[in-house]
RNA sequence: GGUAUCGUGGCCGAGUGGCUAGGCUCAGCUCUGCAAAAGCUGCUACAGCGGUUCGAAUCCGCUCGAUACCUCCA
């Protein structure tokens, strides 16, 4: 299945560009994780879940993908009571934790979070402070090509320097001028040369509590520095792919870019894409606004903004009918809306087996394929590939009614794209057919009782018959009375 | 203030010069003991003003509005 049209928007350039990958075959892709603080939000997880759809669609292609994704657990923690502003890090100090208990229960969740969003999880997944090593290292290349300076055993990046020979603010589309011209407060920021410069090392104050030994001063590495380490030590100096979110377009990808640049004279990336931010009554889901959603009170309807529960793949649907280039609004209407759409789809896909098939094909199965790979070969565009999904409904329906015909190898065809797209390239789940032990009991139960009903009905015991459809419908068992008899669906109510 | 993105029908959300996006809602119909479910059919919008063009939601300009970044956040 190696398709070679595939398009991508590259930041960098701010265009769609056809995809071309370094090696053939092979693609590089580094994505930036989460700070693990705190529990992923449901914003968060938005970037995961689109980067997820790219690295399941590249490998459907048949490429081999190397996706390395970072779980930043250095640096942030402090044990001074100043700020005050992180509810996570003054609960690590009510409770006294040691701040790597804290990573690791977070690390945790992000992952059981993504595990039942069914997102496959990355080829490599290194910690920034496992690799504190290669950060020195590149620190000091950076100052022995003379980009760096140290002050009070701090270091930090001369962006003034790097931009005589380079362009420092090519992907945000800042200038230096302009920012220096603008520059807010002074801040007491004293040991950098100029406020745009950044710290590769950070001499820890006493009461800062992870600290790691170097040639400047005992401290912990600049924020932006691990992606610099970890993308270029599993990626190389040059690689295809790096995604975050938008916001961190400015400053983390810029100085990502600086500090690679000073470091290896080579751009360190070809295709930048960045994913756009889930918003929560128009605003932008945010840890430290409190303005987010978290996923489990979503799955379990705990929470003040959803009517009622939504499943982790219902969600992921609503995500995947908006592209991710735009700014996505979150709300309990637009989530039914997906969620409805989402059951008819797999509803369809289900009697898919059962369709009737012909000597001939009156239904065009391979422009519609076709069709389903053009949109996602259009910068992975989501939305169109599921309004192509939906139209299967209607084939799906049109079959069964006889309208239309289809071979028996045009039918293979049919099921094998659904299953592509539906499970491997979007990564969805089938609520309905997670058949358990307890499911096919409940099963044998509720069929006995719609043969006693429609037993009722044959009888023209009305009141009998409504009794069991209306009780069963009070317990969230719905009964649907079809053309070929009655079946049943649960509802979460 | 600077940088960037965006403003699409009742709602969500694609589309970047001419061709019905799609989903949900709603209405009508079919089916049904009734209802629900399911299916079919219908509902033609692009913030405002000006310009370019044979033709603009789509390109250009201006106005208004929204969001993000410029400080840790996906």
């Amino acid at each position: 299945m190696k398709h070679q049209d595939l398009h991508i928007y590259n930041s960098l350039t701010k265009s769609k560009e056809k995809f071309t990958p370094i090696h053939e075959g092979a693609i590089g892709m580094y994505v930036c994780g989460p700070t693990v603080y705190s529990n992923v939000h449901l914003g968060n997880c938005r970037t995961f879940l689109s980067f997820d759809l790219v690295f399941r669609y590249l490998k459907h292609l048949g490429y081999k993908v190397r996706y390395v994704r970072n779980i930043t657990d250095a640096g942030h923690l402090e044990n001074d009571g100043e700020s005050g502003d992180d509810p996570i890090l003054k609960k690590a100090r009510l409770e006294q934790l040691e701040p790597m208990e804290v990573v690791q229960k977070y690390t945790v969740d992000f992952h059981t979070v993504m595990a039942k969003f069914n997102a496959l999880p990355p080829s490599i997944e290194p910690t920034a402070t496992g690799h504190i090593y290669e950060q020195i290292a590149i620190i000091e290349k950076i100052i022995a090509e003379g980009f760096a300076y140290q002050k009070n055993g701090s270091v930090y990046f001369d962006v003034m320097k790097f931009n005589e020979t380079n362009n420092y603010g090519i992907l945000s589309g800042r200038n230096l001028e302009d920012m220096i011209s603008n520059t807010r407060e002074l801040a007491a920021q004293t040991d950098k040369k100029n406020p745009q410069d950044f710290a590769l090392w950070k001499k820890a104050e006493p009461q800062h509590i992870m600290r790691w030994p170097s040639p400047w001063s005992e401290g912990f590495p600049g924020w932006h520095l691990e992606c610099t380490a970890m993308s270029t030590k599993y990626l190389g100096n040059n690689f295809d792919i790096h995604g975050g979110g938008m916001d961190l377009k400015f400053p983390h990808h810029e100085c990502e870019i600086a500090q690679a640049e000073a470091c290896n004279h080579t751009s360190p990336v070809n295709y930048w894409m960045h994913t756009n931010m889930l918003t929560l009554n128009g605003k932008k889901m945010s840890k430290s606004t409190g303005n987010f959603i978290l996923p489990n009170d979503m799955f379990t309807g705990e929470n003040d903004v959803l009517s009622k529960p939504f499943s982790p793949t219902v969600i992921k649907f609503f995500m995947y009918q908006a592209h991710y280039g735009s700014i996505l609004d979150f709300s309990s209407e637009a989530l039914e809306a997906s969620e409805k759409g989402y059951n008819r789809l797999m509803d369809a896909h289900r009697v898919l087996d059962e369709a009737p098939t012909s000597a001939k094909s009156s239904i065009d199965i391979e422009s519609w394929r076709n069709s389903c790979y053009e949109a996602m070969n259009d910068d992975f565009n989501s939305p169109i590939l599921i309004a192509h999904l939906f139209e299967s409904v209607k084939f799906v329906n049109a079959l069964n009614e006889g309208k239309e015909t289809i071979s028996k190898k045009d039918l293979e065809i049919f099921k094998k794209t659904m299953d592509d797209f539906l499970f491997d390239v979007l990564g969805l789940q089938d609520n309905a057919s997670e058949g358990s032990q307890d499911s096919e009991k409940l099963s044998a139960a509720i069929e006995l009782l719609i043969q006693l009903r429609n037993q009722a009905r044959a009888d023209k015991d009305f009141a009998m018959s409504d009794k069991i459809r209306d009780e069963l419908a009070a317990k969230g068992i719905q009964l649907k009375d079809g053309k070929d008899g009655t079946t049943f669906s649960l509802s979460s109510l």
